[in-house]
RNA sequence: UCCCCAUUAGCUCAGUCGGUAGAGCAGGUGACUGUUAAUCACCUUGUCCGUGGUUCGAGUCCGCGAUGGGGAGCCA
C-alpha cells in the first residue's frame, strides 16, 4: 500500500504493508524508528521496530537509503510529530545502503545534489518538486481538455532552418569525419531525410495549421535550443506548452492565458497543498501568499506604449535607458508587474520592430499585436500574439525579415484558403515550475537537465 | 560568448599577518524503553581543483587552465 494512502486513509488496528526507502533510522537500546518514504508523499511513515523481531539487530543497523518492506499494525502514535505509526510485524530488507551512500541525513546544496541527479529524487525538495512537476503536466491536459482543445503532437525533427527562435540542433546521419571535409558546404541531399534538419525550437507554426482545421488546439512536448546560454533560466531541452484559437484576437488569447495560468494556481495549491507548504518553509516564504493572489486576482492590461511612458516617470534608476521602441527588460518588467500593477499584467501591442514575423501588424502601422504576460519577481512567463492572417502582409513581413518565403510555403498555403484570424501563446513548462516553486535554477526543476557541456544522466 | 565569484575531510563549511589544516554532520565503538535530520561520550578521515611562478617557506600571493555558481546577452 501507498504510504499516502496508508496516511490518509488507514485505520486504527488495521494490517498494512509499505514498501520504501529509509530516510532515518534512529536506535535506542530496546526501539528503533525508521523514517521510512516511498516517494508517493513528503512526510512518510514512521515505522516501530522492537526487540522481538528476529532480525532487529540488523534492522537497527541499516543505513540512510536502504529499501525495505514492513508489515505491521497500524496505529495512534504516542509521541508528537505524527498521527500514525506502523508498528513492524515483519521487516524485510531488500538492500541496506551502505555508508558511502552520497544522501546523507542532512542538508546538502542544490549544486552537489545535481552532481548525483540519479539519486536526487529521493530527497524532499525533488522528491516534492517532481510529484508537482507530474501534477502540473496533467493539470495542463486537463484545463485543454476540458474546455474541448485537440491535443497535437507537433514533429521534434523539423526541416525548418528559419523560425527565427533560436539556434537549432542538426540532425542528422551523414559521418561527422565526412561532413567537415566537406568542399563548398555540406550536401544535405544525401543525408538522412534528403534535407538539413534540426531538432524543434516551437510546434507554433504546425500548430497553427492543426489550429485551422480543429479551431482550438494545443501542444505540449520538448524543445530544444542549441544556444549557448549560461544562466539559471536557460536549458537546452525544455517542455513547452502552445495553445492555438482559430477565430480569436488578442483580447482572447490573453482571455485564455489568464485562466490557465489562474486554474494552474488554485489547482497546486488546493492538491499539492503538503509540498507547496514544504516550498514556502524551506524556499520562498512568501510563495503560498503569492500564489493564492494570482489565483484570485484578475489580471490587468497595460499597452506597451502606456508602460513605457510609467517606466520614463519610474523614481527608480534603469540600467538599461528606456524610450518607445525598445524591448523591455528584466527589471522593466519586475518594476510594471511589481511596483506599477501590484499583480500579474499583461503588457500588448509591441513595436513591430523587437517581434517576430508571424504576429499581427495593427492599423497603426507601428505595433503588432503581441501580449506578455508579467508576473512579480520572475517578469515575463507568457509570450503570445495573435497571428498575421492575411497572406499579402505576411509575406512582405517574412522577406522584409530576411526569412525566405518558399521555406516555409506549407505554413503560407493556410493563409491561401480558408484563412481566419488565430492567436495564441507559449508558456515554457519548467519556468511555469519555478514559479509555482520558488526553484531559482531550471536544471533543479527538470529530471535531468540538458545545458552546455552537460548530458550525463 | 562576456564580466564577477568560488573550488579545503564522504557532505556543509572555517582557516587571522605566508610558517605543513579543524569544526559540524556522516562513519566506528559504547551509553540510553519512544525517537523526530534523536541525544551523550570517545575515536577515525586530507592529491587544500590542476599547473607554473614568487619565497627560506604557499591552503594563503601572482600567471595560466579546468570545473562549478551568479550577473549580462539570447530567450521559454
Amino acid at each position: 500500500m501507498r504510504i499516502r494512502r496508508v496516511l490518509e486513509q488507514g485505520s486504527v488496528g488495521s494490517d498494512v504493508t509499505v514498501a520504501g526507502w529509509a530516510r532515518s533510522v534512529r536506535s535506542g537500546k530496546g526501539v528503533t524508528f525508521i523514517a521510512l518514504n516511498d516517494g508517493s508523499c513528503l512526510g512518510g511513515i514512521q515505522i516501530v521496530v522492537g526487540p522481538e523481531l528476529h532480525n532487529f539487530e540488523a534492522v537497527a543497523r541499516l543505513g540512510t537509503g536502504s529499501s525495505l518492506s514492513v508489515a505491521g499494525k497500524l496505529v495512534e502514535s504516542p509521541a508528537v510529530g505524527q498521527r500514525f505509526e506502523l508498528v513492524a510485524a515483519t521487516v524485510t530488507v531488500y538492500q541496506d545502503a551502505t555508508p558511502d551512500y552520497p544522501l546523507q541525513k542532512k542538508r546538502h546544496s542544490f549544486e552537489y545534489l545535481r552532481s548525483i541527479a540519479h539519486l536526487r529524487p529521493r530527497t524532499n525538495t525533488f522528491g516534492a518538486l517532481f510529484r508537482l512537476r507530474s501534477f502540473l503536466s496533467q493539470a495542463i491536459h486537463q484545463f485543454f481538455g476540458e474546455r474541448g482543445f485537440l491535443c497535437v503532437h507537433t514533429p521534434i525533427i523539423t526541416g525548418n532552418d528559419c523560425e527565427g527562435a533560436g539556434e537549432l540542433f542538426r540532425v542528422t546521419t551523414l559521418d561527422p569525419a565526412a561532413l567537415s571535409r566537406a568542399p563548398g558546404g555540406v550536401d544535405y541531399s544525401a543525408d538522412f531525410f534528403g534535407r538539413a534538419t534540426g531538432l524543434t525550437v516551437s510546434g507554433q507554426l504546425e500548430g497553427e495549421l492543426f489550429a485551422l482545421a480543429f479551431g482550438d488546439i494545443y501542444t505540449f512536448g520538448p524543445t530544444f535550443r542549441a544556444e549557448n546560454s549560461n544562466t539559471p533560466r536557460h536549458a537546452a531541452e525544455f517542455w513547452m506548452i502552445e495553445p492555438e484559437m482559430a477565430f480569436a484576437d488578442l483580447a482572447a488569447d490573453a482571455a485564455l492565458a489568464e485562466e490557465f495560468f489562474r486554474y494552474l494556481c488554485r489547482r497546486v495549491l488546493e492538491e499539492c497543498a503538503e509540498d507547496m507548504e514544504f516550498f514556502t518553509a524551506h524556499l520562498d516564504r512568501g510563495l503560498m501568499e503569492r500564489i493564492g493572489k494570482v489565483a484570485g486576482t484578475k489580471f490587468q492590461i497595460m499597452e506597451y506604449g502606456d508602460a513605457i511612458v510609467q517606466l520614463q516617470r519610474a523614481k527608480v534608476p534603469f540600467v538599461y535607458p528606456v524610450k518607445w521602441g525598445v524591448d523591455l527588460q528584466t527589471e522593466h518588467e519586475r518594476y510594471l508587474t511589481e511596483q506599477v500593477a501590484d499583480g500579474p499584467l499583461f503588457v500588448v501591442n509591441y513595436p513591430r520592430e523587437i517581434k517576430a514575423f508571424y504576429m499581427r501588424g495593427n492599423d497603426d502601422g507601428r505595433t503588432v499585436a503581441a501580449m506578455d504576460l508579467l508576473v512579480p519577481k520572475v517578469g515575463e512567463i507568457i509570450g503570445g500574439s495573435q497571428r498575421e492572417e492575411r497572406s499579402d502582409l505576411l509575406q512582405c513581413r517574412m522577406v522584409e525579415m530576411g526569412i525566405p518565403p518558399e521555406g516555409l510555403w506549407w505554413y503560407l498555403d493556410s493563409r491561401r484558403w480558408g484563412s481566419c484570424p488565430h492567436a495564441g501563446f507559449g508558456l515554457g513548462f519548467e519556468r511555469l515550475i519555478m514559479y509555482l516553486t520558488g526553484m531559482e535554477n531550471i536544471r533543479d526543476v527538470i529530471p535531468f537537465p540538458r545545458t552546455p557541456r552537460h548530458a550525463e544522466f
